[in-house]
This record gives C-alpha cells, sequence and structure tokens, in this order.
RNA sequence: GGCGCCGUACCCAAGUGGUAAGGGAGAGGACUGCAAAUCCUUCAUUCGCCGGUUCGAAUCCGGCCGGCGCCUCCA
C-alpha cells in the first residue's frame, strides 16, 4: 500500500498479526453527506474489506466529529460549525449533530460501505481530551493563555526527542517556509505563534457546548479528539491511519505532534489518502456552490445531474478510478459507468448460473488455481484473471484493475464453451466472480430477480410475488406467440423502471433500476 | 511565493524502461418472434509539445505549454 509517510508503495506489515488497527478521519456532522465523504468512506471500506478477506481481523474506527471544528481553524476566531448550524436551524446543537449523523449514516449505507467497528464521537471522550492535554503540557510542549490551552509548535520542532519525527514529514512541508509564509502569522490573539494550534479553548459566554476543565470551561481544539480516540481504542501507535488528503495538512500533521508530545510515538504506521473529487473539473466546495449531496445523487435533484443514479452506479463508478486519482463527475461518466455496472452484474450473474452447487465460502487462490489451470486452455484463462484480481487488489487496492479483469473474467464465463468447462473451473470462476464483485468490492445487484422454468430462490417480497405473476402470464402471451400482449408487457415494465430479459433457456430475467 | 499532482482514442480510465488493460460510445457479424442481453471481430504505429539518456521511453532526465490540488473551512 501507499504510504504518504514515505511517499511510496510499502509491504504492509501488521503490528500484530492477525489484528489490524485503522483509524479514519470520519466527518463533522454539521450539514447533508455529499460526494466527497462517499468517496473517502469508499476508500476505506474497501481497505477494510480486503483486509478481513486477506484474514486480518480488523477494527476499524471512524470518528464523528460533533464538537471543536471551527469555521476557521488557523485564525481561531470562527465559531464552531455545529453551533452555528444549530443557530441557524434554531435547534439544539446535538439535535443538528444527530440529523447529520444519520443522514450520513444512510447515505454511505445505500453505497454498501460497512460500519466501522466504532465509531466514537469527540463529545463523549472529552474527559479523555482534557488528559491527554495535561500530558502534553506535563511533556512541556503546550502552554495556557487564558483559559485556553495550545500546542507550542516551536518547542516541538527544536525538541531532540522528536527529532525522528519533524513537523511537516507527512505534508512534506518545511516549518521555516510555513513560518515565514503562512498567513496566519498575523494578529492571532492568545497564541505566541501563528503556527501553534488549540488543544483547549476558553468558551466565551455565548458558546453553549461547554465543559469544565482544569482551565476553566471550554471545549476541545478539533486535532485533540483524533488522537485522543484512536489511542484509547487503538493504542499509542497502530497500524493504518486514513482520510482525505485535505486533511494531510494541517490535521494530520497535528495529530504526529500531539501523539508525541502525548505517548512520546508515532500514532501510525502508514498513512493513507484519499483523493479529491471534482465535478465538471473543479473541486467540489462551499465557495463555488458546486456540492452534490448524496440524497440529490441518488434523486437526481441537483442542477448538475441529468438523472438520478444508484448508490451502487455511483459505488461502480468511483470504483473505476484509483483512490489516489482524483475522479471527476459528470454525467457522461456516470451514464457510461451505469451501463458497465449492469453488465458487470449480469456476468456475476451468469457465472453463478453456470454451476451448480457453490461452494461460496472462499475466493479460489494459490493451489485452487493451480487445479483449475490443470483443466485446459479455458480452466487457465479464468485462473489468470483471478490471479490478476488478487494482484491488482494487493497492489494499494487497485480497484479499477480489478474490475478490468473482472470483466475478462465475465466475458471467459459467458462464452458457450464455459457450460461445458469442468465443474472446479466453473465453480471457481463463480467463486471468484461473487467474491471479487461483492465482498471486496462490495458491489451487489440493484434489485433483480428471475422467474421462469425453474422456481427461484427461497424469501420473496411483494415486488418479486408480482412479477412471477406478471411474467408467467407473458410466457403464457408468448406462448399462444401473442406477441403483441407480452412486448406491451415489456414495454409497460419499462416505464415503471423494470428491465425485462427473455434468456435462451426460456426464462426471464428481470433487473429494477 | 512554497509543496505537490495531472495531461493516454470520441468520453471515462489503467499502464511500476521491453513495444498501449478495461468500460462506455461507434462499426460489422452470430443468436433471437421482436427487443434486450450475450458471444465473435473491429476501433491509439501512438501516449500535451520539444530536446536528452538508453539497444529500447507513455514510463527516466531537462525545458516549454495546458489543467488542477494543498498551504485557509472542506472528505
Amino acid at each position: 500500500m501507499y504510504n504518504s509517510l514515505t511517499r511510496s508503495r510499502e509491504r504492509f506489515i501488521a503490528l500484530a498479526p492477525p489484528n489490524v488497527g485503522m483509524y479514519v478521519c470520519g466527518p463533522t456532522v454539521y450539514g447533508d453527506p455529499h460526494l466527497g465523504h462517499a468517496r473517502t468512506a469508499l476508500a476505506f471500506d474497501i481497505v477494510f474489506r480486503y483486509l478481513r478477506v486477506l484474514g486480518y481481523s480488523v477494527r476499524y474506527v471512524r470518528n464523528i466529529t460533533d464538537v471543536g471544528h471551527l469555521e476557521d481553524e488557523t485564525a481561531e476566531t470562527g465559531e464552531d460549525k455545529i453551533l452555528k448550524r444549530a443557530r441557524l436551524e434554531r435547534v439544539e446543537p446535538m439535535e443538528v449533530v444527530h440529523r447529520y449523523t444519520l443522514s450520513y449514516h444512510d447515505g454511505i449505507r445505500l453505497m454498501n460501505c460497512l460500519p466501522p467497528s466504532i465509531e466514537p464521537t469527540a463529545s463523549g471522550h472529552i474527559i479523555e481530551q482534557i488528559q491527554v492535554v495535561e500530558r502534553i503540557i506535563a511533556a512541556g510542549l503546550a502552554y495556557e493563555q487564558d483559559g485556553s490551552v495550545y500546542f507550542d509548535l516551536e518547542k516541538y520542532v527544536s525538541s531532540s526527542g522528536t527529532a525522528g519525527s519533524p513537523y511537516g514529514k507527512l505534508s512534506g512541508k518545511v516549518f521555516e517556509d510555513l513560518l515565514s509564509n503562512t498567513r496566519a502569522t498575523a494578529g492571532s490573539g492568545d497564541k505566541r505563534s501563528g503556527l501553534d494550534f488549540a488543544l483547549w479553548k476558553r468558551a466565551e459566554p455565548s458558546h453553549i457546548m461547554r465543559w469544565p476543565s482544569p482551565w476553566g470551561e471550554g471545549f476541545p481544539g478539533w486535532h485533540l479528539e483524533c488522537t485522543t480516540m484512536s489511542t484509547k481504542y487503538l493504542g499509542k501507535t497502530f497500524d493504518i491511519h486514513g482520510g482525505g488528503l485535505d486533511l494531510q495538512f494541517p490535521h494530520h500533521e497535528a495529530e504526529i505532534a500531539q501523539n508525541h508530545g502525548a505517548f512520546g510515538a508515532d500514532p501510525a504506521r502508514y498513512w493513507l489518502h484519499s483523493n479529491m473529487l471534482t465535478v465538471k473539473g473543479q473541486k467540489m466546495a462551499k465557495s463555488l456552490g458546486n456540492f452534490i449531496t448524496l440524497e440529490q445523487m441518488y434523486s437526481g435533484e441537483s442542477p448538475a445531474l441529468e438523472q438520478p443514479y444508484h448508490p451502487m452506479v455511483m459505488r461502480f463508478f468511483m470504483l473505476q478510478s484509483h483512490y489516489r486519482s482524483t475522479v471527476d463527475f459528470s454525467n457522461e461518466a456516470l451514464k457510461a459507468a451505469e451501463r458497465g455496472y449492469h453488465r458487470l452484474m449480469a456476468a456475476v450473474e451468469a457465472a453463478v448460473r453456470a454451476t451448480e452447487a457453490v461452494n461460496h465460502q472462499a475466493i479460489p487462490q494459490g493451489p485452487d488455481l493451480e487445479e483449475v489451470r490443470q483443466e485446459g486452455a479455458h480452466g487457465t484463462a479464468v485462473a489468470d484473471q483471478i490471479e490478476a484480481c488478487w494482484a491488482a487488489m494487493s497492489e494499494d487496492f487497485h480497484t479499477p484493475r480489478t474490475i478490468a479483469a473482472l470483466f475478462e473474467l465475465g466475458r471467459l464465463v459467458q462464452r458457450p464453451e464455459h457450460r461445458d468447462a469442468p465443474g472446479v473451473v466453473r465453480d471457481a470462476a463463480a467463486r471468484g466472480m461473487t467474491g471479487f464483485t461483492r465482498q471486496v468490492l462490495g458491489l451487489q445487484p440493484a434489485a433483480a430477480g428471475s422467474a421462469g422454468a425453474a422456481g427461484g430462490e427461497a424469501g420473496g417480497s411483494a415486488l418479486e410475488t408480482v412479477m412471477e405473476m406478471v411474467l408467467r402470464l407473458r410466457r403464457e402471451a408468448r406462448e399462444r406467440r401473442d406477441f403483441a400482449t407480452a412486448d406491451a408487457i415489456r414495454d409497460q415494465l419499462a416505464e415503471a423502471g423494470i428491465r425485462l430479459e427473455d434468456r435462451k433457456d426460456g426464462t426471464t430475467g428481470w433487473t429494477e433500476s
């Protein structure tokens, strides 16, 4: 995996296998979740899923920031984001937090992102955060000023104990350059230096999100929560720290400094950053007014969108580019992804249909694939593509290459000769297709069923029952060669968003889009 | 100003010095009551431009042009 710390790809070695600790910076819940949130959540959902498939036991911690994140962090003059929103909406701050936490969960759950193992909130860890501040003060790396506590960066930089972890090592910044170039240097109140950041802030009388502390009533600084909660749940040094690229500086740099100040250690061994997302070539930003929320994406109700896009289509679309590349949203690209996604799903279905009793337990690898290769050219081709999926995912979670291999595998599976291939080959192909598509990439069929000669699977919603009935009527019409009726049914279902597909074996499949 | 990224076919997008993955669209064929889907074939002698290193460069080096990001709240 690519480690931002070393700016190179490194072999992943867990600190305490088979356990892996991963901390990812989650959202500040003060507004509707948007595409950017989804991208970061998705990038680390893939990391989480793949590590689990490799056999690791992963503790995935993703925080919710519900206090302390200011509108203007550096100048420290800004209002707390949550408080501001609460004031505008005339509700309690915790109502804001609750509402947007729920919409964040809904939005990314629809994209089939797995929930993290622990999802701690900043406001739930005030006492722990105060303790971390005390440790940093005890280490001589923070100072109190008028009820606020600041991290003393100058001292940190000159301290020999942190020589191995210079400030700026993650983001490639040079402390001296920052000192002379940063706008924050000018007039920033209580701070000794413009680059110092708040660990604890004094609460003004109007500030209602406040807690008692040794320095008076106040609230924690934004960077502090991640240091505190990652240490509490994963230890002072853990395996993987993730987040959006925009958090690399100053947020993650501050985390490293805090962790050294409080615990004398680097927080994480591997730092992973997911890249930004653009809309029609430009970064999504509040100032540009080109934000697209997840709700708009799914409903199509945005000036930037020509139609709604299914969460799974969006997932597929994002996975078609690597997490460290920027990805650009345009209707043209999304529509192309929509078609490609349906095609891939059809291939998965075909792979499963081609084999009777499938052992879905595990994705074939190593020795299993050798066995498949014994079965001639077709078997070798199948094994090669499954191998390619493993190789791609093990190369910094290379989802675009994995998808490319799955398309190749899908084509093999739908060749006529596949039906006559030995059981081991068909079984391996089905397990490889479903394993990589569903388990690793988390791609699921939107909603689909099948009706016809074969009875279909257990379970069944009202829609499935109705479809069963409608398709039976249509099949009877076709048998009478009453194609006018059969085609009318097909056309009307299409208008309702249900696509029919008459298969060669006489059955009819349907997909809801 | 400092740090960094990108420019590959009509669109999206891989490409880690050895002769351009994959998807969408397009073209032709097979199959089909029709449609859809599927399968087969086809679609960049060329990787922003100009030099250099090399037996060999989309890949390495230098310069130029164009787009973007971080340094300021953003995932």
